[in-house]
DNA sequence: CAAGGCTCCTGATAGC
DNA sequence: TGCTATCAGGAGCCTT
């Protein structure tokens, strides 16, 4: 599943291969991955053709590739915006590459070379264009401007976060997946960076010190530095790279997807808890619940 | 308004 | 063999 970290190599696959690159056509796009662009996949194919990319870039798991205006004189300046969902790909490819069974979308250059396409198995992912608006020093689309800036971007607010959770009446792990409030971690992140803080994702907001939070941050951080530099060191070498495929960080993962294996600090077997059609892993030694441990 | 739950989707896998 | 049930989950949207 694509979080920051393989967004974020996907963004620098992206400007080492798309940026600078003027748009001929947009082709075989997917209802389904359009449904959230207001026109359509017509009026999206439309608006990108001739439209060159000046840049790629990144919030959380947002890209987004801002597009130079074919009209000079134009006040609103568009975007194109790229989410992964569960299992979306960003792939350059060779523009005489046959289409997979699960493409979304191929959008083709002018200069003729590798063409850009959108793979999705599950269509949780999506592209959709939008204007930019100023919001600090690098300006955002519209529509994502409630996204919270990510835990690497240098204006997040440590403080400020750790302030505004402990108001808060939720659990831990609710407020980490809370897009609006810290941008960037998803399941698999989350049970990474609450293991290395030794909390358990259920524990009330309310009840954290700021040195418990303080340590869940630089918990976060440290997870995603680890998954960067496995994931993002040969984007460059190859087309194939750019893609949101998470496999690399696999064997470094000590909590997610690790039922019954020993806990890397105490040996204790991890566990498991169903929460939202989705799963929790945590050392019930390490990660104490705060009440009485539920069966796994 | 905050919090939490529902839903979209497809392919792999398990169980009968 | 072939069917059904289960699971993976980001984020917009809806209800409470």
């Amino acid at each position: 599943m694509p979080e920051l970290p393989e967004v974020e190599t996907v963004r620098a696959g992206l400007q080492r291969w798309v940026a600078g690159r003027r748009i001929a056509a947009v082709e075989d796009v997917h209802a389904r991955a359009v449904r959230r662009h207001p026109g359509g996949a017509s009026d999206l194919a439309a608006q990108l053709a001739g439209r060159s990319i000046e840049s790629v870039q990144r919030r959380g798991k947002y890209l987004w590739l801002p597009l130079g205006a074919p009209d000079a004189l134009a006040a609103a300046r568009p975007a194109l915006i790229a989410h992964l969902g569960m299992s979306g790909q960003l792939l350059v490819l060779p523009a005489d590459t046959p289409p997979g069974p699960h493409l979304r979308a191929r959008i083709r250059f002018a200069d003729g070379g590798p063409e850009l396409r959108f793979v999705d198995q599950r269509t949780f992912g999506g592209l959709r264009l939008d204007d930019l608006t100023d919001d600090g020093p690098t300006p955002v689309p519209v529509s994502i401007a409630h996204i919270a800036r990510d835990p690497l971007d240098p204006l997040f607010d440590d403080a400020r976060w750790i302030a505004a959770v402990r108001r808060r009446h939720t659990t831990i792990k609710r407020a980490l997946l809370d897009q609006s409030s810290i941008s960037g971690v998803g399941n698999i992140y989350a049970d990474e960076a609450l293991w290395r803080a030794r909390l358990h994702g259920d524990r009330p907001t309310a009840g954290l010190t700021r040195a418990q939070l303080v340590e869940l941050l630089a918990a976060i951080r440290e997870v995603f530095a680890a998954a960067l530099l496995a994931g993002g060191t040969s984007f460059d070498a190859l087309y194939v790279n750019v893609n949101g495929q998470s496999g690399y960080f696999d064997r470094s993962l000590n909590a997610y997807g690790q039922l019954d294996r020993p806990c890397a600090r105490c040996g204790t077997s991890i566990r498991r808890l169903k929460w939202m059609n989705r799963s929790s892993y945590y050392c019930p030694s390490c990660q104490r619940p705060p009440r009485a441990p539920r069966a796994s």
